[in-house]
DNA sequence: ACGTCCGTCAACACCCTGTCGAGATCGCTC
DNA sequence: GAGCGATCTCGACAGGGTGTTGACGGACGT
């Protein structure tokens, strides 16, 4: 039980006393290692006695830090979804500068982000069927970005640079779960997939004619 | 170990005396015991032992039939993706006609197969982090309609009904990639997903502004 | 009647998860 | 610098799932 100790929705290592403490350590420890073994084995593959080794203590040590294997992940995941957020910032505002370069950046800030931590996403991925947590975080996540990218759509149009066309939302769903299986399958390298070096055009294309009906919108 | 009695790959319940047995309708309600839990719980929560007893025999002798739970859900994949092959029959060799008329069937009978399946496509889902036989054979599936979709749009290019762009093979798995995703959403029902009444309008606008750069195509 | 497959299952070995309770250790106060 | 509560640690256990082994019954051709 412990502690508020699941984190996930904040930052991480609250509600013990002020300072620096080994358990803090101990709880990066354990990220770490997570993120390391999921460079090499499956999410599935790696036990918890492999993560609590790979921190330098024992099995039952590790449930005072986490209540379960998908916890950490959960944590992991959170930190890579607001490093996202962040790199995104607020491209979307100045789309009227430039359409096709603003949305090209919006792409490929995610493209890098998700790049940059891609043992991270596949094993999201792999469990997104099993766990409830990851799901509802992934969801919350998504629908944050598909309500921007609604709302830019819908700004597009207004002042006349997108024609009227589909819900806005629903072009938004389609577009953002569009990015998030094409990643995949780049990342996973397995099955048909788009070229790495591709990617982020061949998202922006099929973006933009969907949004503008042009690839070189004004 | 048994015959070959893995199957996906080739009709099941080959390699035994010719007529009839008790073992292929044990096979069989094993295979339909699957697909009925999978409406009610997740692939995860169905233990080998589950399986079994919903088919009348004990948890060792379900090895007789089957290497492992995967493998009942990867015969069950092999059925499914047959019959979404068939349901798209050649419409791709008849798109001059009416273009927007014929994506729209291709689109319109995968989406009606898979949702006749959904407990099926969502269990495979769940597995294919883990799984690589599902991974396979799902990549396997993709690639041929990957093939099928470009082949159809570099015609279209030819025939000067749609323009040219990104290279075809890119956009065609962007497309399909896109439909898996969206499709899985609205199956599953969690985080943002289109209404399942629209899904199958909405794809078809994104592929047709992909393809033609116009929702009404000549 | 007799071997030989097909089909069946009780029992076993194994691995992994999660929990409990008994300690060690840390940081503070008096 | 002794004492105390919170933090931290782990050995040992219980439970549930998987996959395998070895022995047993029945159908079928000869």
């Amino acid at each position: 039980m412990a502690t508020a100790r699941t984190s996930a929705g904040a930052a991480p290592g609250r509600g013990r006393r002020a300072g620096r403490s080994a358990g803090d350590d101990r709880e990066l420890a354990i990220l770490t290692t997570a993120e390391r073994l999921l460079r090499q084995r499956t999410f599935a593959e790696i036990s918890i006695d492999d993560l609590a080794r790979g921190a330098g203590i024992s099995r039952p040590t590790f449930y005072f830090y986490f209540p379960s294997k998908d916890a950490v992940l959960l944590t992991l995941l959170d930190r890579v979804t607001e490093e996202a957020d962040a790199a995104a910032g607020d491209v979307l505002d100045h789309l009227a500068e430039d359409p096709r370069a603003r949305w090209r950046e919006l792409i490929s800030r995610f493209h890098a982000t998700f790049g940059g931590h891609r043992a991270v996403v596949l094993a999201c991925a792999e469990v997104r069927g099993t766990n409830v947590e990851v799901r509802r975080l992934w969801a919350r996540v998504l629908e944050r970005w598909v309500q921007a990218v609604e709302a830019a759509i819908v700004a597009e149009r207004r002042r006349g640079a997108a024609p009227p066309g589909l819900p806005a939302r629903d072009l938004a769903i389609a577009l953002n779960s569009m990015n998030e299986r094409v990643w995949y399958a780049t990342f996973a390298g397995d099955g048909p997939a788009v070229a790495e070096r591709d990617v982020v055009d061949v998202l922006l294309d099929v973006w933009l004619t969907g949004i503008y009906r042009t690839t070189s919108p004004g």
